[in-house]
DNA sequence: CTGAAAGCGCTTACAG
DNA sequence: CTGAAAGCGCTTACAG
């Protein structure tokens, strides 16, 4: 039997209201009772029941997170440990606790959100997918319920969440690799109906036109988050006639796919074609030779989305802005500098 | 305002008892009053309020599991995803959630456990850590509480574990080597504190005792569970004059490093010297040449810790065994045959 | 088959 | 400064 409020109360000679004061620090109460009801409670080890607690002030001091689905989880399992653990750090720093749980299928998901929200099991939110049209924003709005988008919303635009600006990261990354000479430029990206692919396609062409480089529709490969499709992408790749001198590659991953079908053609990175790519997980230092990547902050994506979801919650002042994480090229050794005579 | 069972017992016209009895199926409910109270239910978008239930029925259908501090970080970071998606996946089936916390310090660590515990938010415990004389698990242990510990205990052998046997997967690979006809084989091995560490290299010395094989102590390097690790030790190995002709190396990421040392140094992958190393995370088929690894079922880990846990929990009948998740030598490009005369 | 009542362990006006 | 009482939203003997 765990000890209780009363429990402490009757061996203190108090009132259960005054040992709860006690607890919360009530000003109004007197030193001499405080010391001596504290002194009990350690003596009895008493620890408050949060189940109780958190009953009567409806407050839970936790945070929930839905795990994706099968369907993107190889892409989110990268990022997942950097990105966890920066939630939970900042979560914890405040006092809360994270609760985690998965759905499989969409209705899935769809539940497990109904039991953390109606269920009062936490005080808010973190939305790990970004897809289109997706009903847990839906109904978190409606619930009028804190929580934080991690990526980009189209159709609720006026959500609070956490994001990179991939079409700048990917602008940034094309206009690298044409100040190194290179104009026949391609792109190897991800998921089409992802905001992120299409986001950093945009910035890509926004990229090429801007420095009037041609952009042809067979340079542009869409496929998964997998190593697959980065190696099956090159047999296409490298055997065009008119083959780009760079890639850009939406994912480490995938780019270690690159990597290895362009050996396997018998070709050399950087000497035969520069790559860069996108996310700078720990597999990118790695390669042969270590692949030049955007490193888009993960850590500090699920940092600061505990952070601002915290904020929300405990001001209670709904602030709706979209947070943008800045990104940085990581310039590694797989691009080369072209010279003009290997333009033609 | 959220609709509780009052609502819905004023609207339906019975009492909460009924409503209640309903929601948990109870037997002697007439179909009739049921049909009507759950068609009023859904009406009214009512969803039990799982605080108030928890506080009543004394359990949470929450499991908890706090995350290592920063000191084995690096080592669990590796694991961390496909090991929480294991214990998820798992809970979720049944349907459990998962409470997650961290601490930075070993009292944090203990504040967090507690919390959980005495906090009565948790119905299990999922410890991450196996060092010695951890005073979490004396805690739950005194506590009576459920919980599973991942790894070994020497203090606590009667507690229920699920775990490598490391003894013999270290011997498994060293016995390979040999079969390969290596007779001089080396040891990259963890943190000399981790029982990990410790049983793998029990696995090897045995392995080499049992073929009479020489073991020379300064073919063991003891290191962290980082590429750094590998890479230094590289420098000392390969300088050796009777240096190995095989390594067994404790964590793929050092092995990585390794691989970088052997290279820079300008020796090659296996024709120089032979590596296999442990954990086959995703990195050691990506290396050239693609290691050889131990595959330790990670994601089988995690899920049978739940299914253990929760099996504990809800029969009451607290077994205390040790789990061994079977491990499976993956043998890849990195091992190369040795024929006599290069054995002098 | 159903309801009234007590209680899970806390908090917090209200009163003194 | 402190206590008695009501209540958070549920469950579950007990009685009928």
């Amino acid at each position: 039997m765990p000890v209780t409020i009363k429990d402490v109360a009757k061996v203190a000679g108090v009132s259960p209201s005054t040992v709860s004061r006690v607890i919360s620090n009530h000003p109004r109460i007197s030193p001499k009772t405080a010391a001596k009801v504290k002194r009990i409670m350690i003596e009895m080890g008493y620890h408050p029941n949060m189940v109780a607690k958190s009953l009567v002030s409806k407050k839970s001091n936790t945070l929930g997170v839905i795990l994706p689905r099968p369907a993107e989880e190889l892409f989110l399992n990268l990022f997942f440990s950097e990105f966890i653990r920066g939630i939970v750090t900042q979560a914890t720093r405040q006092g809360y606790d994270l609760l985690m749980s998965s759905g499989t299928t969409e209705s899935e998901e769809m539940e497990a959100i109904t039991r953390f929200v109606k269920g009062r099991r936490v005080d808010g939110v973190i939305l790990l997918s970004s897809k289109k049209n997706d009903p847990t924003v839906k109904f978190l709005r409606e619930q009028n319920f804190p929580f934080i988008l991690i990526g980009r919303s189209d159709e609720h635009a006026d959500v609070l969440s956490v994001d990179n600006d991939n079409v700048q990261a990917a602008y940034d990354v094309t206009k690298y690799l044409i100040s190194l000479g290179h104009e026949r430029i391609g792109f190897v990206s991800g998921p089409p109906q992802l905001v992120v692919s299409q986001d950093r396609l945009e910035g890509y062409k926004k990229a090429l036109k801007e420095s009037n480089l041609p952009m042809k529709s067979h340079w542009i490969v869409e496929g998964e988050f997998l190593q697959e499709s980065g190696y099956r992408a090159m047999s296409m790749i490298m055997n065009l006639a008119d083959r780009p001198t760079a890639l850009i590659i939406t994912d480490d991953l995938v780019a270690y796919g690159v990597v290895r079908g362009i050996t396997e053609l018998g070709y050399q990175v950087p000497d035969d074609i520069s790559l860069f790519s996108f996310n700078n997980i720990s597999i990118s230092e790695l390669t042969t030779p270590p692949l030049s990547s955007v490193d888009i902050g993960i850590y500090q994506m699920g940092y600061t989305a505990s952070q601002a979801l915290l904020r929300n919650i405990q001001e209670d002042q709904h602030d709706q802005r979209r947070i943008v994480i800045p990104h940085r090229l990581i310039i590694r050794q797989s691009c080369a500098k072209m010279n003009s005579q290997e333009r033609s």
